[in-house]
DNA sequence: CGGCGACTTGAACAAGCTCAAAGTATGTGG
DNA sequence: CCACATACTTTGAGCTTGTTCAAGTCGCCG
């Protein structure tokens, strides 16, 4: 923000700017050439605004557009029809939203801001036809749908361990290797969403989450204030996510 | 098998087959056309056998090629570097396999065939050069990947069920879909998988998911012998879904 | 037919869930 | 700016479910 503000260029050459982005490798763009990142850049409308609560998608709508986030987090949400909700992802600054849609072309999840956001919006004809001329970009494009699914992945793998602390571990080292990929402070910060969301993601019920953040915290893994996360040990975390009874 | 040495054709041609394929469909050449679907089948290795236990490719290797299961069925594991093994995923007929290495083009699970088998082996490379001239496969390949996520989408809402009962009819709901869209029988059927790796698959132990089957036997919504299934009332088995107290 | 691996069943225990209440933020209106 | 109301979080106690440990059965392949 305040970086931002320090930039003394006009905002309309702004709005286009994945040249510039922060996020940089983390996006699409990566990797391909000046030339070609513009003609991606047209088809981008960037730092779309989103508020708390705001949805990107719903069940059932039409996938139009991949979106990235910016800034702030969301959440990605299922809807079985006996009316069990589960969350299925988070997402951090750089991160792909959407790509449940890729299979029916109408999306399957309902994508929520979990607070003041912004997003990148690819329209998703407009990206087809553009990868389709440009191979590093279908390359990226198939790179990241790679990473999201890596991340499905190991959400499941988090969601396979029996105890309760060795989910709540897992999934705070992937929050805590998340921002540091972003350079963010990853030792010290503060959860996006709730207990409940954490909980559902986990497959676990809030008070249990409640109850491991409290006894990682005892055994000195971590400090706790709220949403705000501080990690005293690294290795203690790991050995957490590990085994029920950590040292 | 008999099919097979029914047709009196010629063995190479029989090799080269995406257009006959029983799969259809389900595999990728659906919706391309028939010069381009030449190009596609230039390029596939049709029909590979695989022997039970044997490894399509293992965590590290490479992504060289994606595989489509064609007969038998397949399931992939995460191994954590603890040590832990998860199970991502099974693959049945026409279900593909290796998507898992496109994020950093070398597999981070490992495949194995849990019976005999034959895949179709689609090289990766080439499969990228032909999508790029091809726009309709290009397409198909993201319907695909499109699909992929959401098997793992339910797998994770299946993990998130609280109560195992409900975990294992989803299970058995899945699997009967599965070779419903494969025009097989799927109110009885025999399960490719052992026990143990459905327990792995759904994040319980084996014992709890051999009495899950025996409770939903006791309840007269399956009928199980070994890995025979039979399914005596769909509507109940949704409701077990449900509902941990079926009806 | 024997032997081995896969599956089932039983009993005791422990982990997580439910229900309930108290405590802590958060935001709004006076 | 404070007070209050609301939503979120933590903690406690008891119960249910799944896990663990152990034994027994079934079925398959050599």
């Amino acid at each position: 923000m305040s970086a931002e503000a320090a930039n003394v260029i006009d905002l309309g050459q702004v709005r286009r700017s994945c040249a510039q982005c922060s996020l940089g490798q983390l996006c699409l763009p990566a990797a391909i050439g000046a030339g070609e990142m513009d003609r991606l850049e047209r088809i981008v409308r960037s730092r779309r605004a989103v508020q708390r609560g705001e949805r990107l998608f719903g069940v059932g709508t039409p996938l139009s557009a991949l979106y990235v986030a910016r800034e702030g987090a969301f959440k990605t949400t299922t809807l079985s029809e006996d009316g069990n909700a589960q969350i299925i992802g988070f997402h951090l600054p750089g991160e792909l939203i959407g790509l449940d849609g890729l299979g029916s072309e109408r999306h399957r999840c309902e994508a929520e801001a979990l607070e003041r956001a912004t997003v990148c919006e690819v329209p998703y004809a407009q990206l087809q036809l553009v990868a389709a001329q440009v191979p590093g970009l279908q390359r990226g494009l198939m790179r990241v749908i790679g990473r999201s699914t890596e991340q499905d992945h190991s959400h499941v793998a988090m969601m396979g361990r029996k105890h309760a602390v060795e989910r709540v571990a897992l999934f705070l080292h992937s929050i805590s290797e998340r921002f540091r990929l972003l350079d963010r402070p990853h030792d010290a910060f503060a959860l996006p969403m709730s207990r409940e969301d954490i909980a559902n993601f986990l497959g676990l019920v809030i008070e249990t989450v409640s109850r491991s953040f409290s006894k990682l915290a005892e055994d000195g893994v971590i400090e706790v204030r709220g949403k705000n996360v501080r990690i005293r040990s690294r290795e203690a975390l790991d050995r957490a996510a590990d085994h029920p009874a950590l040292a």
